[in-house]
DNA sequence: AACTCATGCGAAT
DNA sequence: TTCGCCTGAGTTT
């Protein structure tokens, strides 16, 4: 499921799978017309900008671009399996098939359609070319609360709800600190953290962001298996204890999503200059 | 089997 | 601010 680490884990599997080979390439369900326009060519390379894919073809100036919204998946298996259920887009090499069910998006765009996209879109920590400086500088400006400008795809790339709470989390920052509350040295921990967490996200294919000295095994509680796959300190643990101080997790509406904090471990006024 | 909610976001109101 | 997209996993009936 999608924040930047899937979009990235997903751009270097298609590549890993088809880059330089023959693809064939249809939408089963029909809704991505451009797909036949791209079967029997050979796919180049995809890559990832925060949430958004980008899938280039060999003498093709369009690219395919893919955001999976909330539900969206890309899923590989061996061989050309039947094709079940509604398949957006099939890609298939003979020896392995990636089936993009539920996206938001999935369109051939022309470069100038891409670079639109682009635009939009702040750095994203993942990538090797990001601008740092760019995200403190944007979230000094900001009198909006942290939690909501590391949701904005336009401060920071690829973040999302899970990432956004477990990093304030463990900086120890209350969620609703306006952004030029915050000192240039904790959003560039901030920063350096979720470089960390993310590109981990990609190795694994989950989020994990719990120390390792507050691991299950450390603290004698069992592992958790969340849906999301990892290792989290408050990300939907409303009502249960906070694994440092046992005070319960509080959840509220922020930026249009449920946010998750330890009232204690992320006190007003911490992680302000 | 039915229902609820979700790692997202743009369009409509 | 609310709606709705179109999916899957977990929970409730």
């Amino acid at each position: 499921m999608p924040e930047g680490h899937t979009l990235h884990r997903l751009a270097g599997e298609l590549t890993a799978a088809f880059g330089s080979r023959v693809i064939a390439s249809g939408s089963p369900q029909g809704r991505f017309v451009g797909a036949a326009m791209l079967d029997d060519r050979t796919l180049d390379h995809a890559e990832a900008w925060g949430k958004h894919l980008f899938v280039g073809f060999v003498g093709v100036a369009e690219q395919v671009h893919v955001h999976l919204g909330l539900y969206g998946s890309f899923r590989f298996a061996p061989g050309v399996p039947m094709v079940t259920g509604q398949v957006r887009w099939r890609l298939s090499d003979g020896s392995t098939t990636a089936d993009l069910r539920g996206p938001t998006a999935c369109k051939a765009l022309t470069p100038d359609e891409v670079a639109v996209i682009l635009d939009r879109l702040g750095p994203d920590p993942l990538r090797g070319d990001a601008d740092r400086d760019a995200f403190v500088a944007r979230v000094l400006r900001s009198r909006a609360a942290i939690a909501t400008l590391l949701m904005d795809q336009s401060v920071i790339a690829g973040v999302g709800n899970v990432y956004r709470a477990e990093v304030l989390f463990r900086h120890g920052i209350d969620p609703l600190t306006p952004g030029r509350s915050l000192s240039v040295l904790a959003l560039e921990a901030i920063w350096a953290d979720l470089v960390l967490l993310m590109r981990e996200g990609v190795r694994t294919g989950r989020i994990d962001t719990v120390r390792p000295e507050h691991e299950p095994e450390a603290m004698g509680r069992p592992p958790r298996q969340d849906d999301h796959g990892g290792e989290v300190y408050v990300y939907r643990r409303d009502g249960q204890p906070c694994w440092i101080c046992g005070e319960p997790v509080l959840t509220r509406v922020v930026g249009a999503r449920n946010l998750f904090w330890c009232p204690r471990c992320q006190p007003s006024g911490d992680g302000a200059r």
